[in-house]
Parts: C-alpha cells; sequence; structure tokens
DNA sequence: AAGACGTGGCT
DNA sequence: TAGCCAAGTCT
C-alpha cells in the first residue's frame, strides 16, 4: 500500500464516491479499448516514445511516426547514437520538434546512467529532458504498473466533469489537487490500465468542445456534472490571447534541379529544420530578384505565387513568394541547394511552408 | 506565471 | 471561415 500525504487523504475523503469510478471504468476499457501499438507490446522505450509524440498531439496523428521511429531506431541505444537530422526527418511534419531533441538527450543519459534501462522511479524519470509530470506517470503506471497518477488534459476534463468543478485548470494548484485525487483513484495491481482508461474515456466519450456522449459513459451515474446538466460547460479554461501576425515574402529559388534552402537557428521555432529563404514583409518581383543578385546569381524566371498562411499556436505567417528561376551561385553560408533525394531522405521541413514545397517535386 | 513551442482535424 | 484544442514541457 503507497502511503498517501495527508492533504491528499483529507481530499479524497472528501469525495469517496470517486473511489467507486474504477471498477466500472476498467470493464468498459477491457471492451473498448483501441487496439495500439504501443499497448500490444508496452516495453518501456514503446511507452516512452509514445508518450513523447503524443505530448499535444491526436493518436491518429502519431501512429504513422510511431511505426516508422521505432523501426529505425529500435532501441535507446540506438536512438541516443542516432544523427540529429535524421531524428528531425523523422519527426519531420509532427511538430514541436524540441520534444525530439530532448527525448534523444534523455537518451544519451539513460545509456549513461542506467546502462540503457529507462528507469521506473517518478523522481528518476522526471529529472530526464522532455519528462515533466505527465509523462513521468504514464511511463511509471503504463510500462511498470507503478500507482503513479497520469493527469493530463483529457483526465483534467473527466475529473472536472465527475465532480462538477469549475476550477481553472490551467492552474497549476488544481492541476495539483487533480493529480491527488486521481492518485487516490488509482487501483494498486491496474494502475497503468487505469491511467490509460481514464485517457481512454476522455478520448472517445467525456469528449471536449462541450460535446460528451454520456448515453455511453460507464461511470455516468457517479458524475456530478452531468447530474448537474453542466458537464458539457467543463472544464472551466481562461479564453486564448490574440496570436501575432506576420507577413513574409518567401523565396523559391530555382537552378538546374536544385532548390535553395537554409537551417533555421538551433534554438525556438522549428529550430534546426529547413526552410526557403524568406524576408520579413511584403516586397515586389523586383525587389526579390535584387536580393538573388545579391547572392550572386542572375534570375531567368520570376513568377509570382498565390498568397498563403500558416497558423501556429502563438502566431502567424502570412506568406507571398515568388519562384525563381535562376543562374547557377555559391550557397551562402548556412545554405544549400537540395535535390530531390536529398529532400527525400535528409531535409526536414516544416509544414508552414506546405504551400509552396508540396510543389517541389514538379520544379525540381 | 505566462508565453513559447507545431500541426491538423473538427465544428 | 475562425476558433478550439490534443496523451505537455520548458523557461
Amino acid at each position: 500500500m503507497i502511503k498517501m500525504k495527508k492533504q491528499d487523504e483529507e481530499l479524497i475523503a472528501q469525495h469517496p464516491w470517486l473511489l467507486d469510478v474504477s471498477g466500472p471504468l476498467l470493464a468498459w476499457y477491457d471492451r473498448q479499448a483501441r487496439i495500439l501499438p504501443w499497448r500490444e507490446q508496452n516495453t518501456p522505450y514503446r511507452v516512452w516514445v509514445s508518450e513523447i509524440m503524443l505530448q499535444q498531439t491526436r493518436v491518429e496523428a502519431a501512429l504513422p511516426y510511431f511505426e516508422r521511429f521505432m523501426q529505425a531506431l529500435p532501441t535507446i541505444k540506438d536512438l541516443a547514437d542516432a544523427d540529429p537530422q535524421l531524428l528531425l526527418k523523422l519527426w519531420e511534419g509532427l511538430g514541436y520538434y524540441n520534444r525530439v531533441r530532448n527525448l534523444q538527450a534523455a537518451a544519451r543519459a539513460v545509456v549513461e546512467k542506467w546502462d540503457g534501462n529507462l528507469p521506473d522511479q517518478y523522481d528518476q524519470l522526471v529529472s530526464l529532458p522532455g519528462i515533466g509530470d505527465y509523462t513521468a506517470g504514464a511511463i511509471a503506471s503504463i510500462a511498470y504498473n507503478r500507482p503513479i497518477p497520469a493527469v493530463d488534459g483529457n483526465v483534467l476534463r473527466v475529473l472536472s466533469r465527475l465532480l462538477a468543478s469549475r476550477a481553472d485548470v490551467t492552474q497549476p494548484s488544481v492541476k495539483k489537487e487533480m493529480r491527488s485525487l486521481a492518485q487516490a483513484m488509482i487501483p494498486s495491481e491496474r494502475a497503468g490500465d487505469f491511467n490509460q482508461a481514464l485517457m481512454e474515456l476522455g478520448a472517445m466519450v467525456c469528449l471536449p468542445n462541450g460535446a460528451p456522449r454520456c448515453d455511453q459513459c460507464p461511470v455516468y451515474h457517479l458524475c456530478r456534472g452531468s447530474q448537474q446538466g453542466i458537464a458539457h460547460e467543463l472544464p472551466v479554461k481562461p479564453p486564448k490571447k490574440q496570436r501575432r501576425s506576420i507577413d513574409l515574402t518567401v523565396f523559391i529559388l530555382i537552378c538546374e534541379g536544385n532548390v535553395l534552402l537554409r537551417q533555421r537557428p538551433k534554438k525556438g521555432l522549428l529550430a534546426g529544420l529547413w526552410e526557403f529563404p524568406h524576408v520579413e514583409g511584403w516586397i515586389t518581383a523586383e525587389e526579390a530578384s535584387r536580393w538573388v543578385n545579391q547572392w550572386g546569381g542572375k534570375v531567368l524566371d520570376n513568377h509570382a505565387l498565390p498568397k498563403a498562411q500558416h497558423i501556429f499556436s502563438h502566431l502567424e505567417w502570412h506568406m507571398t513568394a515568388y519562384k525563381m528561376l535562376c543562374t547557377s551561385f555559391p550557397a551562402p553560408k548556412g545554405y544549400i541547394w537540395a535535390d530531390r533525394s536529398q529532400l527525400s531522405g535528409q531535409i526536414a521541413l516544416p509544414s508552414a511552408f506546405r504551400a509552396y514545397s508540396k510543389h517541389l517535386p514538379e520544379w525540381l
């Protein structure tokens, strides 16, 4: 029996009926759980990689990446030794690219400190880069069946509704309380299944956007939110702030079957990925040609492309672009002339330029 | 504490 | 169309 902190005991004592959730929830999970590759084979490494991929990312989006990643890098040692550019290529299009950098940094630490074996202790897991409170709990419980809570957005939503709580779930203090409650709810013999069942319920039944499918819920009878008719209003979150908007002019420079690309800085947005050269603001075709002249090339043909936009979480790019066929010139420092095969095998381009990059096969 | 950090799907 | 938001972490 895991010892509970005194505050935790008092907290769950206020909601003793929450202890009735695990029974029906696990019975539902046993019937309805999706078959997922990291569930079929829940080795610590596979669980770890899946949890990192699933951070702020839907299962359907992560699925193809997971299979490819595990095939390319079957062990933690392989991950530790991998070429960082290959890692970015394996992550291309998944977003939040720091995740894969941290994954490798953590793999190297695991090889050094624990001979390549992922630890099973929360404190050791949470000390690794990219593994926060949620992920440490998820790995400890799912891979090692340790009774540690794994409270993600799904669980916050499910618990808010079960409790009919209007507390702001983005507040760390509220998350902390939810973690304490989730901790107390864990049946120690099936910790991993219970945590996954809570998340699965949130993903499949207790849906966000005011659309819970309460008629399908195995713990409907225990849910204060549905009893009070407010489940669809929960959880409560503060309104989002407005995004910053940036105008960009993108240069698609093409010369003899190659396109000019440059690597983004090591830190910040899309760090380390490759991109089309661009300048801030919208400029004319003549001004764009002048940039090429400055690099030592002559524009043979200049074609304005349709405007495109890309929405990030915190900013928006409004892009216009010129496709310019030009004479050969040496790539400036930090730039490369990339051909088709490099693009398909080594160069990781962010989806932000997809409106233009999708045409590269025809242009090269 | 609040903002940076991607992307795609759904309403 | 525009907004919401998903198995969060780091600074």
